[in-house]
DNA sequence: TTGTAGGCGTTATCAC
DNA sequence: GTGATAACGCCTACAA
């Protein structure tokens, strides 16, 4: 691998102009200059960005967690967040927790290492210290999609409580009595946003919560399948779910069939998070939608942002979600 | 940020032991490695990656470039990849290529930059020069999913002709006559491979192939959904058609229920590749089913060999399909 | 077994 | 405007 050293010594000029010419900060003699552009062709030159990056004490890599990369749902976020890199000169090395705390640690450690410039994570843990490290050693935290109050960072969220309420108010107008909610682990603050909307909605029309129709399961196709079965089992007859994420909107469903249970004749489906290709999937589902792609978008933006200006005040962007109804809760009979 | 030097002060030791420490190498006098040992957890040291891997002239990164990173398909083999990288202690560094030459080159010239261990790519381009500048730089390219002819490295592919075969023959057999193939790209090995899985099994049946029946599409879902409509219009009346890749299928069953077709009774459907969540999509759609996330740990584990032994033999890994029959392509009645 | 010293390839700070 | 020269933080001969 040619150095920058054969490059000077090609185009008979010191390792300083050719770094110069190579960067273009400040001015060079454009005879010199071209010389050295010649010789880099020539040599097939491409300069070492670990050493820039050790000479710098700054790399140009994101590191993005992410607590199921198999989910669709952080698929388009890391898509968004994949754009804007590129588009400004960074690279993003995307990492699996698992919804595990050990591998997010981890992971942690990792960025710490490499000096990444900045990491987005969606938190799977609740380890506030693991993830103030970073800020710490001057490496900016984005939050995404998941919140943990502690944590010397930005993040980006959506209304998760006010989607909830609109998927609740929704099945209440058709008529439902008995809405059953699924949720994800306490731990995460989306199941208990999306669960504080559910009661908030049950409340407002002047019902009381029945904890009985109540789940915390784990945000996974299979916790959403048991716990749907548990429902329908220990005789809390719903005749409606609200279930808080995609994967666990699946297991609920794939349940409801086995038993040979009609959506939305029996029990009605609303679930959070868009599926992919939903208008294949039958009954269609109705869904409170978030803005995925602009929520990776707006993480990487905040990231690139912090970056260049490391003191600005720290910023919490709520994006919106949005109620589509399909035929899974909408009553065609009774 | 400490370094191994105040490490090494703290310790009372030179900063090679502290090195040699850490590295647990060679042995180290364990009264002294445990002050070493202390002095990190007091300073809460840990070590610059970047400064390493100048030193060592390697890093432990591992670029992946997909073609379409919201496509489930490769959402899984990114999986498989980061799992085997983290247990043998890589990062994977993630990009899109989008079906995008110009990105793909860009993030080839990155790898390089940043001196990655190694690179594994679903090509969306032919250029071979610019993949093969890879293996020049020492840095071992495995190929996924995409073969490319004349590119020096490793590859993981499924046996794309036998599979299509297995669902032409399928239909065939099911009675359907009229059989169409939306494929792929020419320049993408998977297209041509599984449009002469197409051919052979149709002309195995005595027929001819009939090109009105054949359309090359841009594997994604607004292409299978146009090049469906096309095949409608055309008068090429298909009794059935075979989609080459998940989102062509997804766009074609669009297209279909948009002419108010139902499947399998006016058209049969039969999908290369799983969809997410096939059990809720109604009509189920009968698939060639890869094993996705066997590719990516495949690919994953043929890296880190190659990486410990660089001469090693080249090796192309192929692994199997299977042909998974559900409703869209059985014959009801007629 | 331990320490010293040189170098990995850049960029930045000086003089000139 | 250009060229020496000194870091950046670590690893590893080599010498002790």
């Amino acid at each position: 691998m040619a150095t920058i050293y054969d490059v000077a010594r090609r185009a008979e000029v010191s390792a300083a102009t050719v770094s110069r010419v190579l960067n273009g900060r400040r001015t060079v003699d454009p005879v010199l200059a071209e010389r050295v552009l010649d010789a880099v062709a020539e040599l097939g030159y491409r300069r070492n960005a670990v050493a820039r990056n050790l000479r710098k004490r700054q790399t140009n890599l994101w590191t993005v967690i992410v607590s199921d990369v198999e989910n669709p749902f952080f698929t388009a976020m890391v898509r968004g967040v994949e754009d804007v890199a590129s588009a400004t000169g960074f690279s993003v090395v995307l990492c699996n927790s698992d919804e595990n705390a050990e591998k997010e640690s981890n992971y942690i450690a990792v960025a710490l290492a490499e000096q990444a410039a900045g990491v987005i994570i969606s938190p799977s843990s609740n380890r506030v210290e693991d993830l103030n490290l970073l800020p710490e050693a001057g490496c900016p935290v984005i939050m995404i999609d998941r919140e943990l109050k502690g944590v010397h960072g930005d993040s980006v969220l959506v209304d998760n409580e006010h989607g909830a309420e609109m998927a609740i108010t929704h099945l209440i107008g058709q008529g439902y009595e008995r809405i059953a909610c699924i949720t994800g682990p306490r731990r995460v603050s989306t199941a208990t946003q999306r669960l504080r909307g559910y009661g908030k909605a049950i409340r407002a029309s002047g019902r009381p919560v029945n904890e009985a129709l109540v789940r915390m399961a784990d945000f996974r196709e299979h916790g959403g399948h048991d716990a749907m079965a548990s429902l329908l089992d220990e005789g809390a007859t719903p005749d409606a779910v609200f279930t808080a994420n995609n994967l666990m909107t699946v297991g609920a469903m794939e349940c409801l069939a086995e038993r040979g249970l009609t959506v939305p004749d029996d029990v009605a489906v609303v679930g959070f998070d868009e599926l992919p290709w939903a208008d294949l999937v039958r009954p269609s589902i109705t869904t409170v939608a978030q803005p995925t792609y602009e929520e990776g978008r707006t993480a990487a933006e905040l990231l690139a942002k912090r970056i260049a200006q490391p003191d600005r005040k720290l910023t919490r962007v709520i994006l919106p979600t949005e109620l589509r109804v399909r035929a899974s809760s909408t009553r065609s009979s009774r």
